[in-house]
DNA sequence: CTTCGGTTTTTTGCATACAAAGTGCCTCGC
DNA sequence: GCGAGGCACTTTGTATGCAAAAAACCGAAG
């Protein structure tokens, strides 16, 4: 009977953990950009020693790279990185899909239901970003009803590095529409129960995911290494 | 021209993590075991800072949990974490097989295949030690053919936390032979170039896996949480 | 102008010191 | 005897200081 009222706020290296995966997720450290601690450590408000800890966090994560004795630098993840994550997390949502197929409640396909009625409202008035947040959690709530917390643990860090890239990203039309249309036949076949229909689905889904990407990295000028900690605006 | 001759050995702390690991892995920490700073870091003859950061990327592979304010403990794994973890590394390695059916040189199979009969070697004369080294190679070397460095160090990572079980576990004889001719199956399919069967084998291969460690843990006694930082001896 | 050598400055790595939270013991009151 | 409260001790969390490695700088020589 401890934790009546008690919600203890994250010891300071796990907040700070936190605020630096978003820095890096969101492109406000650039890909590559070295992480200077003391700048850092500044800019955080805190010690160096709880933000050396969270650093070490992020690199066993894969977000950022250690190089012994010159400190650590934000993933710049070439081609072949972004296409061997892709194929890795297409495995993981496939077995997602499926197991979650078999495994999910009612009241699960519910939510996941409502979550996509709200993101088809997202693409028909063509907001990117809520787009991108619902299809988030939709994935998020597909991975919870798979009812494999290694799983979703396993899926959760892979994904993290590409979150980087997605918030660059910006579908053309075409890709947008197959996309939704994916989804749509998603939710048919998830409560179908169609588990072999739904892994197959969410493979492929996901290397279309993959190929969008890759299209846009070879457009957009892949950002030669950063210097500073900050994004170069163009 | 700068590494010429220099192997600078890692850094303190991830030396110290190294140790670390193994000791959780080896099972010279205990499942549920506290990690205790001041005890360790005068174990390993280090001061806690480099300690702490080792612990911290512990805790992002999974292999130790962290409470706030109270520490660190070395992972529990329940039946269910088991389970899990072998459905997630059964779709790792079957894309894994998959992949390097489709990838592998005739090099890297000559190299498995040679690993494969030193494993039968030590299959003969029934050395388990010999035979997991050997196995655990073999896995790895597939995982290298598949050519998906994502998908290795995913799979290393998530693999890690059964290392721990596999080392108290003593298969009975039928479930070894069946083991035993599974690899040779899967010699035959990766020379095969057979993506698909290998990809199958691979998955069946670690579900039997599963299911055997998780009959050695009903078995055995479930330990319970453990005090100390050392095994218990029986 | 480039390049090499040395020196200065910056930055990382580690250890120690201090603060705060947690744990357990002991007493006091009922 | 048993439980509540408080005090001392232990352990974790954070900050700071010092040493060593790397980077930046500067000047001189080719």
């Amino acid at each position: 009977m401890v934790d009546i009222a008690s919600i203890p706020r994250p010891v300071l290296h796990q907040q700070v953990a936190a605020r630096l995966r978003q820095r890096i997720v969101e492109g406000h450290v650039a890909p590559g950009a070295k992480l200077n601690e003391r700048e850092l450590s500044e800019s955080l408000r805190v010690s160096r020693t709880p933000l050396r800890e969270a650093i070490r966090m992020l690199a066993a994560e894969g977000l950022v790279e250690l190089l012994p004795n010159r400190g650590a630098v934000a993933v710049q993840l070439t081609e072949q990185d972004v296409a061997d994550t892709f194929e890795v997390i297409a495995g993981l949502e496939g077995q997602s899909g499926e197991l979650a197929a078999e495994r999910i409640s009612a009241a699960q396909l519910v939510e996941v239901r409502a979550l996509h009625f709200e993101m088809r409202g997202a693409f028909t008035r063509r907001d990117l970003p809520g787009y991108y947040t619902l299809n988030a959690l939709i994935h998020a709530r597909i991975n919870d009803a798979a009812g494999n917390r290694v799983l979703t643990q396993t899926w959760a860090n892979v994904n993290a590095r590409l979150q980087a890239l997605r918030f660059r990203s910006n579908f053309d039309e075409g890709k947008w529409k197959r996309a939704m249309k994916e989804h749509d036949k998603m939710i048919d076949l998830l409560a179908a129960r169609d588990a072999a229909g739904l892994r197959a689905l969410m493979v492929t889904h996901l290397l279309h995911k993959r190929d969008a990407v890759l299209e846009l990295m070879r457009a957009a000028p892949a950002p030669r290494r950063a210097a500073g900690t900050k994004t170069a605006r163009a």
